[in-house]
RNA sequence: CGGGGUAUAGCGCAGUCUGGUAGCGCAUCUGCUUUGGGAGCAGAGGGUCGCAGGUUCGAAUCCUGCUGCCCCGACCA
């Protein structure tokens, strides 16, 4: 993309209004623009990032064997009241009518509507099990939306459904979520950890939030260090080895790791004093177990080999790809700006023409973009008349991993810059190796 | 939902106390000179001062009501 025809409105200045790095820096960054309080348009370059977090999990979720369809944002009223659901929610619900008065509302979750869905075509055990996903847009009128988009009251959010026949079976769905949770956060770049949470009244230990590690974090986390450490299951993972993917869950949860609404300060002090981790942290995964919260309610049924009717058992497990973006540059920035994980970076190379103008230097940037996209490398390619020093700048803001720099002097000995943004380490290349680099 | 702020040009702000017809920096546009970490000079454009009433010869400024937004707390992917 030539930065000259791209849309990408860069703040100089930082708006009063933003109040945490990610938020600052996602406007800065040009990626969103708030309409109102807590509902944001995603601009350019913040879309990108955010379709790349969601390719990411789209890929882990089928790679577990869920599989994908899309709800609707809006829901009618009479489903919500199947579940009791309509009256309990609270404002927090956005309530709207049609025109024929009929009472509408724009959906925060799906576990009514995939119940629907299920109990409409699923009858026997033979189908099962099913994990249904999709990723769609939520709407919670929350009180007081803030921090940009980590908690929005319009947010984007993965949210995975599973039926099982039995409790077993809804603990290895459980777990096989688990597991491609920690797949996925790991190629988003992000250091996470599950942490028990707190399951109401269903009871039971299915319920873990998946936290992010982050100094400007919202909450207050404590874990075993080991935890740091720990592998994480590799693309190869076997999903129907029930066993073993039991066991790599109990390795995961083996440690003692809590939020501060968890936390049980005796089993913390019970850790090494040298192994023990109080930090901050994001919230951007969730998985629960509910049982038959809904399928009772709501009917859902299967005929099992006995012949008998079976209620189905579910879980739920979310992830907010909206919040991910922002927890990720809370992750990883500095004083220029964001530090993108290569993963979820917009694009991966900035090319930087350092003397728009002078022909040798613009037919080397030329040059290096052409064959550089001919790869399939993702380049911004900042051929605007400006200075340096607004390119550099620019540049850093956006925080792509590379910065390809192309410069008369350094050019006239046959050199381009390369520059890895998360480090700041530069080398002097020939072009032909810069891109080798770059492809390899 | 309680408490506290705030609203003036695209962004950041001054002007409001003490009423006299709107200003600064950055950004934008034109020209020239510049060009490896946010350049210089010259010129230009851009604002019904959040909205609605009221007081006054005259309101960004005083009064009343409303709305948006932000921050702290209780609540949340």
């Amino acid at each position: 993309m030539r930065l000259s025809r791209y849309f990408l409105p860069i703040l100089r200045e930082t708006p009063k209004e933003a109040e945490i790095v990610s938020h600052r820096l996602m406007l800065r960054a040009g990626m969103i623009r708030q309409e109102s309080a807590g509902i944001y348009a995603w601009l350019p370059l913040g879309l990108r990032v955010l379709n790349k977090v969601c390719a990411v999990i789209r890929e882990e979720q089928n790679r577990s064997g869920a599989i994908e369809l899309l709800m609707p944002t809006i829901q009618s009223a009479d489903l919500w009241r199947e579940s009791g659901r309509y009256d309990a929610y609270g404002k927090e619900m956005l309530r709207i009518k049609d025109r024929h008065e009929r009472e509408m509302l724009f959906g925060p979750t799906n576990e009514e509507m995939i119940t629907e869905i299920f109990r409409a075509y699923v009858r026997s055990y033979k189908d099962l099990p099913l994990n249904l996903y999709h990723l769609q847009w939520k709407f919670r009128d929350e009180v007081r939306p803030r921090f940009g988009v980590m908690r929005s009251r319009e947010f984007l959010m993965k949210d995975a459904y599973s039926f099982d026949l039995d409790q077993a079976g809804a603990r290895h769905a459980y777990n096989k979520m688990f597991v491609a949770y920690l797949r996925t956060f790991q190629r988003l770049g992000l250091k996470s950890i599950p942490m028990r949470a707190d399951t109401g009244p269903i009871g039971g230990d299915l319920s873990h939030e998946f936290i992010v590690l982050a100094s400007t974090g919202e909450s207050e986390v404590f874990c075993h260090k080991d935890y740091l450490d720990f592998a994480v299951p590799p693309a190869d993972t076997n999903f129907d080895d029930i066993a073993g993917i039991q066991a790599t869950v109990d390795k995961w949860t083996s440690l003692y790791a809590a939020t501060s609404e968890m936390h049980d300060a005796a089993a913390y002090d019970a850790i090494p004093a040298d192994r023990r981790v109080s930090a901050r942290g994001i919230e951007v995964g969730h998985i629960f177990y509910f049982g038959t919260k809904y399928s009772e309610p709501m009917r859902a049924v299967v005929n099992g080999p006995d012949g008998k009717e079976h209620t189905v058992h579910m879980g739920s497990y979310g992830i907010g790809p909206s919040r991910v973006v922002a927890a990720a540059i809370e992750a990883s920035h500095d004083e220029q700006g964001i530090v993108w994980p290569d993963e979820i970076a917009p694009f991966k190379v900035a090319l930087l023409n350092l003397r728009q103008g002078d022909s040798a230097v613009d037919a080397a940037c030329a040059d290096l973009y052409a064959k550089l996209s001919a790869k399939g490398v993702d380049v911004l390619y900042d051929d605007r008349d400006e200075r340096p020093g607004g390119k550099f700048a620019t540049a850093d803001v956006i925080g792509l991993p590379w910065q390809l720099m192309v410069g008369p002097k350094s050019l006239a000995e046959g050199k381009v810059e390369l520059k890895r943004r998360a480090t700041g380490e530069r080398e002097l290349l020939s072009p032909v190796d810069a891109v080798a680099r770059l492809t390899a």
